[in-house]
DNA sequence: TCGTCTAAGACAGTGACACTATCTAGATGA
DNA sequence: TCATCTAGATAGTGTCACTGTCTTAGACGA
């Protein structure tokens, strides 16, 4: 298949293919030779994964480097996992003021919701971090443990649905490729939905209310 | 106070306060003389929320205006949180092929969720018909209505919790200002939370797992 | 074989976004 | 007094993700 083709299967433009390559987003098709390259479903299938971890997941082109990188993990399924999180994971920005108690926080809400399995290193351990960080002097929301433990309820029971909802027929990169997708499209339907319930659920306790 | 008080309180630049002022984000001070305007503690409190909705939930400056503009909405609270819910949402990607199907999924996804009080012109019903489009064709993932219904069930009980945590004593604006700062916030720390739980939980299923 | 088409590879240019900087004229205040 | 600050207008910056242009040369149908 030649790049002209590829374009037309995926609809995605010369142009982007051919910066996909050079950012190495994309394997180099069969040189066969120096003016002929010929690609193949391979390629039509990583396309087609990466337009939807842009498009659907905002996930920036850095990111889809290090989940490229993290492709050659050695080790067990779960070290793989773990090394695609950091990758999809946003760079935490720098820490400011009050970064140490937030931490120990964020770590301590790990710790009690069970997630001993979480490395000490995760960068998503930053993350939660430096968005308590963030909220933290905002009078409304997250002061504590209690704000944040229904929704530590409710990633563990999102979690566990997804982690047994994988394909085990899959080879590594299938199922990482699966867990990947399925985190990324669910979380914008997920984040979707929930602004289509509040709307609906708020009309019960404020339909009526015209309070100025 | 001046305008170099209020970036030192906040931590936000001088020329972004500016830059806010023009886009008309936060509302003009107390024009005391053509050369001294006073601010308040209530350009503090909008410039931290505004913050928040850029740091945290990375909202675009469109949508704060969006945002912005919804504050005058006549009506119950519930017609308040519901031009909200347009304004945080994103703006739709135009549709492509397979749109008319993806959109009647959403709405049936939506009847099926018994969500009713739902505007039939919800944003949301696009964006949710957008993002089942763009993964339609990829093999993994949301095929149906079985699919999502995990998820539906979720943001279902996630909306419910919201709704019933905001503090009744506020006027309408609080309450508007609780929803956004809660939507936007506890987006990200599920998002977050639900990469370490999925980390933690992979071990189970994957710790031993070589597989090539 | 000729002539047109298209590819690879290098590199420059674009457009959106969210600021950030500079400049001017005119107060302010130690 | 005079360095410092202000509002307001306008221009410039940096990042990101492409997108376009150009050159050289093989591919392929007539």
């Amino acid at each position: 298949m030649r790049i002209s083709e590829l374009s037309e299967q995926t609809g995605v433009p010369v142009p982007t293919i051919k910066y996909y390559l050079r950012e190495g987003l994309l394997p180099e098709g069969d040189k066969r030779t120096p003016r002929l390259t010929d690609y193949d479903g391979q390629h039509v299938r990583r396309l087609e994964l990466l337009r939807i971890l842009r498009d659907v997941g905002d996930v920036p082109v850095e990111g889809l480097k290090r989940l490229v990188a993290a492709t050659e993990t050695r080790g067990t399924v779960h070290d793989l996992f773990a090394v695609a999180a950091d990758a999809l994971a946003p760079t935490p920005p720098a820490p400011g003021r009050g970064r140490e108690e937030t931490r120990a926080l964020a770590d301590a809400i790990i710790e009690e919701a069970g997630w001993d399995r979480v490395r000490p290193d995760s960068v998503d351990r930053d993350n939660l971090a430096a968005t308590l960080e963030l909220v933290a002097g905002f009078d409304t929301h997250p002061r504590g443990r209690a704000d944040i433990a229904p929704y530590v309820a409710m990633a563990d029971q999102l979690a566990r649905h997804e982690i047994a909802a994988l394909d085990d027929g899959k080879d590594r990169i299938g199922l990482l490729e699966e867990m990947i997708v399925g985190q990324v499209v669910f979380a914008t339907v997920l984040t979707t939905l929930r602004r289509l319930a509040e709307e609906h659920h708020s009309h019960e306790r404020f339909g009526e209310d015209r309070r100025d």
